[in-house]
DNA sequence: ATCTGCAATAAATCAGACAATATTACCGGG
DNA sequence: CCCGGTAATATTGTCTGATTTATTGCAGAT
């Protein structure tokens, strides 16, 4: 399979590389970085693939550059870390503790509500979608491969069904949140499949227009979730050191 | 006064253009834009420029590119929202009312249990920058100019305080709300100020460390907050009907 | 009809120059 | 000795034009 076409552009790898400099701390916040000559010759392309990756990072507020003075590293408060790409780089170079708690807790304030709004004001098509998306779970059965597709369509749908732009766009964090988990859970095979009922639970009450159901259905999700990412966490911690179990 | 640099810069000057025409909808998800070439003789720069601007609005989820096929506006869906510069140019374009009822829902649900948070894990330190924050709103009297300033950082402090990353991100969107908030507020001269009680009892309920009651407090804020926006909407609407009052 | 190779097209990259601008250093006056 | 204005300078920003690469659509062969 030949690697997607985007990762292969300079432009892009560049920017994930220096991206990753600096989500890890490489390069700190008010470093300034090399001249956009030094980088280009540091990374083997032209000046022009340099400032095509650097205003990615810009436009993601991780650098600002003004004239003569050079490019530096932003304070995180400027970083937009609701952004897809931003996220995908941190949890590639980063899986910590601390990134899975955090996402866990965004997702626990607003995943309940919007299936609450959900519940309230999605349309019967925009649920019809959701239901779709649960049976496409329900016959991916022990195949946490499979799951984890419909599983994301079905977080999309229901801050879709909001009818709420900025809850939509946040669903570019569930995504980053629920491939974290779908990673972790290689480690707990039967993990995912266990999650279906809940499922269902949610969608029941989205069906039966019961706003507070199904806050409270997806809260006890969120409380699955969030002991299968400390249980995988915690053994990958204890497999790190010791290895050679 | 002298606009800041940045916005004279032919690549954001142009960036923020095309944005615009494709936030008002007059280029269509889907839409296939002109060619660089095209574009760079319409906006007037050269085509590294236009590639420039083009880059930021990629980065932002606005437009993907391929070659041969040239570059089309991707669906609403990938826009990241919660961007902001992204808000800022919506806001400018479209100060819709649906625009406005959408911010404050996701702040319903966001900032009411960021203050939670706050009160049961803030720091002092953090407490403090907000409680000074409350001082120079306090002073600012009745200047709604002076006063917005101390008010977004009262707000960005609660975020800030909870000590999680993505919260902090959502700040852009608070932030937009409030710029929003204020300009509406022109047209309600008093309303600005009549907050600063809510605020205090927000911070007091965050000193006493009661989550419960720091939540309800935020949510009182949001209700008069919604009842002067949508009161600033309706007169200005009215005002649209009638000009020569 | 389906597949294969070729040509056309538009974005992606490269190279090298020039422009704009913020910083820095210097110089003269107090 | 310090301070304020001014010029040199370094770095990003923009321009021009050529080259490369990927994709599409078409033509011709199977």
């Amino acid at each position: 399979m030949p690697k997607p076409t985007e990762a292969r552009q300079p432009s892009n790898h560049v920017a994930r590389e220096i991206a990753n400099l600096i989500v890890t701390g490489v390069w700190q916040e008010g470093f300034t970085l090399p001249r956009e000559i030094e980088l280009a010759s540091q990374f083997d392309v032209s000046r022009t693939s340099i400032r095509e990756s650097l205003s990615i990072l810009k436009a993601k507020g991780l650098i600002a550059a003004r004239q003569k003075a050079g490019t530096h590293v932003r304070e995180r408060i400027n970083w937009n870390m609701l952004d897809a790409e931003l996220l995908d780089w941190t949890w590639a170079q980063r899986p910590s503790e601390e990134f899975a708690r955090q996402l866990l807790q965004v997702r626990r304030i607003v995943e309940p509500e919007a299936s609450a709004i959900c519940a309230e004001r999605g349309s019967d098509t925009a649920l019809a979608r959701i239901e779709r998306a649960y049976r496409e779970m329900d016959a991916a059965g022990m195949d946490s491969s499979a799951y984890s597709e419909p599983d994301l369509r079905f977080h999309h749908g229901i801050l879709t069904a909001t009818g709420n732009e900025f809850l939509v766009a946040f669903g570019a964090t569930v995504e980053a949140a629920l491939r974290m988990s779908f990673e972790l859970s290689t480690l707990n095979p039967g993990a995912p499949r266990k999650s279906l009922p809940y499922h269902r639970a949610i969608l029941d009450e989205i069906w039966a227009r019961n706003p507070d159901g199904a806050r409270a259905a997806m809260h006890r999700l969120m409380d699955l979730t969030e002991r299968n990412i400390s249980s995988a966490l915690a053994r990958r911690k204890s497999s790190d050191v010791l290895p050679a179990t």
